[in-house]
DNA sequence: ACTTGTGAAGATGTTCACAGCA
DNA sequence: TGCTGTGAACATCTTCACAAGT
């Protein structure tokens, strides 16, 4: 099954699948059958197949797949078998957080530039990198053609980054201001918003212990 | 349609639309339609009235929600109608962004204690609170009766800090770290992975770059 | 014996059209 | 007229059973 059309859910975990590779790699583990894969993600194992399935049959019957062949084929099917470059708009406690979280160069996500407006921060210096002021995001990116960008201001200026963003050409964005952004149908946006993975969780629990509850309160 | 099940994805579109209400409130407005909650989180009419009405019929036609009574629905219906209390694990940078960012305060999310195992963190402030050693996590939640952890903690230690949460019957847990965590079953998780959301934005520029097809956007 | 790959069945979620009320 | 509420059609995703490969 090759060329199909691959399902959004699909993706999202042919990410996980391609996280949880490295530390088998680092082991020295050399084969993985669906059924372990599924354990490390927290699935099962027909649906590991299925996913992978996209990526064409490479599996061996009876042994598994190979850590390393897989890790390739996910990568490259996914646009990660080379460094992306990353912009980081917000030089605040969370954009400095994210920019000293060693993670995303682990995966092959190199921060390569911040941006901020506030002149108190432009110049001072986030780890390796010297903050720039917002105004020079385009010229920056005539150089460096970022893969993608990250926001990280408060959520009344995120519209205004993400317009620039989109001027810049940069095409997928990451934000972590709980305000939905507007951008061009063809740009990616994730928003990742904080609050409400915690509203979530409290509807969650709320709702199974409702359950056990039968008398309505209105 | 009252009592039945409600979906797992309407209730995280439930919790986007409880979210967006806020502002109209502030700006004074007291109705606001299907129509225009769904561009606020960028959905469509129909499925907004599809998930309201897992909340009973209180909608007025021709008119549309009233926007403090909808407010008040959804907080009661996900158990948001005061406010929760939340531990937070983990004073490395990305806890003490989140420790500074108010938007949790904003919405009923009180962080009320911080726990780190490093000695030379604990008894150091962290805004208005006091770093508080690990140890004391389990004793202060008996004071406290907390609903929720944010586990902060590098990847390697975060399956240890979900023990201890177990441990003191916190019944629920979000986590910043990329390792999947494993808990008795009646807990709920929610995995914030942010080296996948920037994985699922390269997969999905490339997929469509490349002509293969994807299904479904953000 | 063990594990992959997949069509088909089943479960779930989304869209639509329209009845009904303000 | 404008908007809600909803059953039914439609689309999508997940699970399962098993053929086939090693």
């Amino acid at each position: 099954m090759d060329g199909r059309k691959v399902p959004a859910p699909t993706i999202e975990r042919l990410a996980l699948y391609l996280l949880c590779l490295k530390p088998l790699l680092e082991r020295g583990i050399e084969t993985v059958s669906s059924e372990t894969i599924a354990r490390l993600v927290g699935r099962n194992a027909p649906q590991v197949r299925k996913d992978l399935s996209y990526l064409g049959q490479f599996g061996t019957p009876g042994v598994g797949y190979n850590v390393a062949e897989l890790r390739r084929k996910l990568a490259l099917m996914m646009g990660l078998e080379r460094e992306k470059k990353v912009f980081l708009v917000g030089a605040g406690s969370l954009g400095s957080a994210l920019c000293r979280y060693g993670g995303f160069r682990e995966e092959g996500f190199n921060i390569c530039a911040v941006f901020d407006n506030d002149p108190a921060k432009v110049g001072k210096r986030l780890g390796r990198l010297q903050i720039q002021d917002i105004s020079e995001l385009i010229p920056a990116n005539l150089e460096q053609k970022v893969d993608m960008a990250i926001i990280a201001v408060p959520a009344s200026a995120s519209q205004a980054v993400a317009n620039l963003l989109v001027e810049a050409g940069i095409p997928s964005i990451a934000t972590f201001a709980p305000t939905p952004i507007e951008v061009p149908s063809q740009m990616s946006v994730r928003t990742v918003d904080l609050t409400k993975e915690l509203a979530v969780l409290s509807c969650r629990v709320h709702l199974r212990e409702g359950a056990a509850n039968v008398s309505g309160a209105d």
